[in-house]
DNA sequence: CGTGAAATTCTTAGATG
DNA sequence: CATCTAAGAATTTCACG
């Protein structure tokens, strides 16, 4: 278990906005803070490398690209032995279709948040993932009428 | 319905490559895909205007800033009256636990996404959006042992 | 769209508390 | 040890062909 890394207020104000704002730049944040540019800096790339920031990325909107469906699909295995639970995960997390996956306890093994350009490429996901799949005992899927948070901001 | 923006192969290319990582510069992706960096800045400029590109954002690890624990939680409402559904969709956007939030058809109305520091944390939330809303009819948690795709890719 | 210049931003170096 | 200022490198933006 790596230990968490200390982060000090002037951190968290910083991620707060770059969790916002990615191409928000050091003067900005640090007049907003009361720091240099040069010190903001110096923090995000400390951040960086200890991977308190995973990664900073592009948000695309899925309905500009075509994908105008999307999918909560609640995956339950027929017997929860770790290899098999591993290779589903391995298999989800390489399908395109799949935008995150979700390992979980409960009533299902695993969520999965899926895009869709329409019912026929959903159907084809479906099948390639999960009918032939006879390591899979049962899924439910819900279709996603609207999703909001898109870019997750966490609470510091 | 605003019509779909005309994307080329450049720029699917190119929102291919920030979705991964937003801070390549224009120069690198001209590169690969044989445009000028001034083409490449021109046409990200064109894609965050036309909302193709929502926004750029730093993925930050939960587990880093002492949120520990994520949840899945399915959400039944007691009566779909639209100002109802409204007003809870309103309601978990506004908790800054809440990560996504998916209002869908099936057997949920709502399916949550949560962060919490601790156990202690999720019961105060729970007991916040849930317990104290007489509309709720039911719900289900589901405890995330494991997540993958944290930054996700859109199939173009 | 490409080129090249101008403006902005990021990075690095040296000095300070 | 982290900060600041200032110089230097890199990137983005803009005007023109």
């Amino acid at each position: 278990m790596p230990e968490s890394p200390v982060l000090d207020d002037f951190d968290r104000d910083i991620l707060r906005r770059v969790q916002l704002d990615a191409r928000i730049t050091g003067e900005e944040i640090g007049a907003e803070i009361g720091l240099s540019a040069a010190a903001v800096q110096r923090r995000l790339k400390r951040l960086r490398e200890l991977k308190v920031i995973i990664a900073e990325v592009a948000i695309v909107d899925p309905k500009a690209v075509g994908q105008t469906m999307s999918f909560v699909v609640a995956v339950e295995m027929e017997r929860e032995r770790a290899d098999m639970l591993d290779a589903f995960r391995a298999a989800a997390c390489a399908d395109s279709n799949v935008q995150h996956c979700y390992y979980v306890t409960g009533v299902a093994d695993f969520i999965l948040i899926v895009v869709a350009r329409d019912m026929d490429d959903f159907e084809a996901f479906t099948r390639r993932l999960l009918f032939d799949n006879p390591n899979i005992r049962h899924f439910t899927t819900s279709v996603v009428m609207g999703r909001d948070k898109a870019g997750q901001v966490l609470p510091l």
